[in-house]
DNA sequence: ATGTTGACCTTGG
DNA sequence: CCCAAGGCCAACA
């Protein structure tokens, strides 16, 4: 698989998070390690920092539930009226998990 | 080829 | 909460 059909992947997932859910660079980094062949969520946060302006990068927090540095006011009021699970500026997310299969990340 | 850096992750002080 | 260490993968000096 080259590198731009990895970012297309990774943007496509993103594309495909529900709204109200939201899910970690670890998670997409594992949900595509099967058909990527690597598996780096830090390659993840750079596609999003590059290219992830065309789709909902503020359903992509890190494991922590922290939001994009730099980005975080923007982030917090999308998720905000999204309904997204907040406590303080991050995200729960153990309820508002989400992978391809509609399991949530936590449980 | 080596070294550093980055919207990361987990474990452990 | 902050920091350090070891892994991870690609881009760049």
């Amino acid at each position: 698989m080259t590198p731009e059909e990895y970012v297309e992947a990774v943007l496509t997932l993103v594309e495909s998070i529900p709204e109200g859910r939201v899910m970690s660079y670890g998670a997409i980094a594992d949900a595509l390690a099967e058909r990527s062949g690597r598996n780096s969520p830090r390659q993840v946060g750079t596609i999003m920092a590059r290219h992830g302006g065309g789709v909902p990068w503020h359903r992509v927090v890190n494991s922590a539930g922290r939001l994009p540095p730099g980005h975080e006011r923007e982030a917090r009021a999308r998720l905000l009226s999204e309904g997204v699970p907040l406590r303080g500026d991050r995200v729960r997310i153990d309820e508002a998990g989400w992978t391809p299969d509609g399991e949530r990340t936590g449980e």
